[in-house]
DNA sequence: GTTTTTGCACTGACCAGTCAGTTCAAAAAG
DNA sequence: CTTTTTGAACTGACTGGTCAGTGCAAAAAC
């Protein structure tokens, strides 16, 4: 995707060298602003370490905020389809509502272990007030949660999930299991494989925590 | 500060009033960074939250960031205390290591609900790296999740959990439900009673999600 | 008399955003 | 085929402002 960048190609000028900055300064800004947060994260740093001029950012995105707005809905948007798709291929399969939110974590677990920046730098910001990407942030987050919780949904609707469940509180705290779960595992036990991770998430899923019962 | 005495240890007087000041800049403190974010925070905003000359910032603590870890290290401290005391009742009460939980889990929505912004705080700073208070973050980080770890071991041995399960993982994705449950409870359904919320996490704790039986 | 706080002026570093100027590939002209 | 023109993309020095941290004399608290 990144690559390359030899010229020719495209039929009406420009337009992939734009593209391909503009992805490069996604790149650079992801790694930073996960690092320091986006206030410690200077706009210089973000262009050096594209290896573009200052200018150059300023060219391709109104501001600095402008920028990390565009990088979330860009991650998020990937995020929420791996999800959907997780949940989609599952139902065809004619998998069970359970079988769907496993396939959601190991979605989930994927996305993380490929991006892990991006991860980190939602979950710092996701619950910040008073940030003038509050509302992007919110949307984003929106869609994501709601794809799991229209499986729980259905799993009660089909009588597979009892009807008490919250389906609200169910969702995020099922979102924030494989979340912290994952970032664990990235920042202190990277050496593990995700399907290792995976199991032990899928345990404590489907509730085969206690004993040999 | 630097040598010698100066520490005449004023048994009575000096010691509350010096106190009271450091409180009232950890509760501005805590405010505005879980708002803004440590860097896009003043230290003339948290003098004048506090309501305090911001001399009087630099005369209690060395600098901006020590003001931050002494902050957290003294929030975490609470956490990690009031966790292990839910466990340590239970126990005497002769409860299982379940309940043992699930006390947990209720004491960790109490602090969530009593200290909303340092949790939030918490959050967005525990996954950075390249952050000066790194190492503050990962000892405090090591204590709260100790105690969760001790609880699912006491119970892989005690035969009451699977031996199967990972201690580690399930520890952090236990820590990271509550978390992410609680926040959003906080931030988007906050009118909803801590009861409703520790019911529906103890179902999911409990594998009670699943159809009726 | 000692500790703590105040108020305020000051400094030096740092940083978001700007803008006049440069580059260069492709289109138009010769 | 060669030369000229065009304009989107890019550059980096510069500006105006902000902010952490200092210094200190005087007041307040103890």
């Amino acid at each position: 995707m990144t690559i390359g960048t030899m010229e020719s190609s495209t039929t009406s000028g420009g337009r992939t060298r734009r593209e391909a900055t503009r992805q490069k300064l996604y790149e650079a800004a992801v790694t930073l602003i996960a690092e320091q947060g986006f206030s410690a994260t200077t706009v210089d740093e973000i262009a050096e370490r594209a290896g573009v001029a200052k200018g150059t950012v300023y060219y391709n995105f109104a501001s600095k905020s402008v920028l990390f707005e565009e990088l979330l809905r860009h991650g998020v948007g990937l995020l929420t389809a791996s999800l959907r798709q997780a949940a989609e291929d599952t139902a065809q399969r004619g998998g069970s509502k359970v079988d769907a939110l496993d396939a959601m974590v190991r979605a989930g677990l994927v996305f993380i272990e490929r991006y892990p920046s991006f991860t980190q730098l939602y979950v710092a910001e996701l619950w910040r007030t008073n940030r003038t990407w509050q509302s992007t942030l919110m949307v984003v987050r929106e869609q994501a949660v709601a794809v799991v919780e229209g499986v729980l949904r259905e799993g009660v609707q089909n009588g597979e999930f009892s009807e008490e469940i919250d389906v609200q509180l169910t969702a995020s705290a099922l979102v924030g299991m494989v979340l912290v779960a994952a970032l664990d595992w990235q920042a202190f036990q990277p050496e593990r494989s995700l399907d290792d991770v995976h199991a032990a998430l899928s345990r404590l899923l489907q509730g085969r925590v206690s004993g040999p019962r």
